[in-house]
DNA sequence: GGCAAAAATCGATTATACCGAAAACCGCCA
DNA sequence: TGGCGGTTTTCGGTATAATCGATTTTTGCC
């Protein structure tokens, strides 16, 4: 059974005359009648009752070519489906974002969005850059942005921009005289640092390698704060815990008031934030408007990487 | 986009692996591979994201594979409704009977009928000639049983029996001495007639040309009586208002007290009851059903023609 | 019996479905 | 970085099936 010649049984019962069902059919007449003709000796049931004068179905005929017709609108919705998922960019997509970076950059990258592909739907996803990238695996979501490193199999990856580093210290604190913060000097104090499983913290840790020291300081603060967010952090340096390094896009105008920034000297620390998606997702379209949002977002501070 | 197709990217889906879904369409690994490419791209569609790993769905694909299990029942049930009508005795015959043959013949036809073919049900239609030919052609009905002469294009037939036709008096009648009736002695009495476009009156009227004469006696009662039936019949001669003929089926043991029943002398007048049915209709056996049980039926004082 | 209309059949051509073999791809691992 | 195993895709060749125009058969009708 084929679904042409469900189509040929169908003209023929709306028809009633095999020629003008072949027309309709834009075949020639005989490729009709043995195609019916195959039909019924596949069913093992003569649907319509031939003779010259005029073709009528049978009562099974009847039932069948019903059926028939419902397969069709059936087929049709096959097709109505294929369609509305034709637009790459109309279905949603699954986006991943680390913790570090999602709460400073969706301000930003929404609207840009928006701007690029109104009708695309984002549906986000914050984590762990380790969660992300199984998540990316298993195609629970489609793409993230993370931060290098980020080696993944069956990832492609595209840089989106760097983002400098900064030094965070209480009001009052004594480098505040200071134009800019060497990375060896952060030994000295205390670094508040994020929870392992946040990429950021290594990537502090790289930066100022002697903090990962084994012989800390006694009663030394400089310690992982447990399920700490950038934010809690700044709170902590505020109030004259410590110090800390942030990503520049996390300093606020609000954090004037109880902080002060300070740059790295000499050359600056930063982390590349791309974008990761599966090698095979097939909504390139939808991919590279996310890579045009970040690049159209205005983000202060950072380098974009065209 | 073909069934086969269909068939294809449902197995994919469910095995998640090439290989295993051409295995279980028992088709080579290629050819699946082939086939559900086309259908992409028929569709303008990615379905499936292919890597070493795993086959996974997009969203778009899960849509369209669900919708294409959809088609699949459908086309399921299309075979199951052409199982069901295979049985040429399954459906229901529609059959249609002259009105001075249903209520003599049917009684001993059904159960032979219900001998012959058990699960064939039966749509009675009871009518004169004339509209049962035109609703056989019309296709309204399958198949007819009616009395010769019987011509129409398209429409087949098969003789059922002679049916011999007998007079009928009122007790008490001159001609109850008489051993046998002469047709041409019809021609003395007040003969009732069924109403035109019966047959039967017809075949009476043949019988005894006379009867048909321009100038008939006067204040005569032999004349059409609209809307009778036999039976009506039957009760006006009882009555005394004249005579009948009658075909023998239509006398029961019933009638003895009412009338007296003579044969013809002679050659004796008879009409021959056949089975029509439109040339085209397919279920042959379900007119053969219908001819083994009328020739079982054990209808008495006819002559069954094998 | 001949005619006209319709469907079935025939012979030839073309398209396609399918296979096995080979190639390309990809993640993995040393 | 270069094999390795598993997987999908590509490639030729072949058998099947679809299709067509021409012809024949069927059938109702005059």
């Amino acid at each position: 059974m084929t679904l042409t010649e469900l189509r040929y049984i169908v003209a023929v019962a709306r028809e009633r005359h095999f020629g003008r069902a072949a027309a309709s059919c834009f075949v020639s007449q005989p490729t009709l009648s043995v195609a019916v003709k195959k039909l019924e000796d596949e069913l093992g049931v003569t649907l319509f009752e031939r003779s010259a004068g005029d073709v009528s179905l049978t009562s099974t005929g009847e039932r069948v070519v019903e059926q028939a017709q419902r397969v069709l609108e059936e087929v049709q919705v096959v097709k109505q489906l294929a369609e509305q998922g034709k637009d790459p960019l109309a279905g949603p997509l699954r986006l991943g974002i680390i913790y570090t970076i999602s709460p400073y950059l969706l301000p930003c990258l929404i609207p840009a969005l928006r701007e690029v592909a109104p009708q695309m739907q984002l549906l986000l996803e914050e984590n762990y850059t380790g969660r992300l990238a199984e998540m990316l695996k298993q195609g629970e979501i489609d793409a993230a942005i993370v931060a290098e490193p980020f080696f993944e199999g069956g990832v492609s990856t595209m840089q989106l921009y760097d983002e400098p580093f900064v030094v965070a210290t209480p009001k009052g604190h004594p480098w505040e005289a200071l134009p800019a913060i060497d990375s060896s000097q952060l030994a000295e104090e205390n670094v508040l640092l994020l929870s392992p499983g946040n990429c950021f913290r290594d990537h502090v840790l790289q930066t100022c390698p002697d903090l990962n020291r084994e012989s800390l300081p006694a009663g030394s603060l400089q310690r992982t704060l447990q399920g700490s967010s950038l934010t809690t952090i700044r709170h902590m340096v505020a109030g004259g815990i410590g110090v800390t390094v942030l990503p520049v896009t996390s300093v606020t105008p609000a954090d004037d008031a109880l902080l002060t920034i300070k740059p790295f000297s000499g050359e600056t620390p930063t982390r590349r934030v791309i974008l990761a998606w599966r090698k095979n997702f097939p909504r390139t379209a939808a991919i590279e408007a996310v890579r045009t949002a970040v690049l159209n977002s205005g983000l202060a501070g950072v380098t974009f990487l065209h």
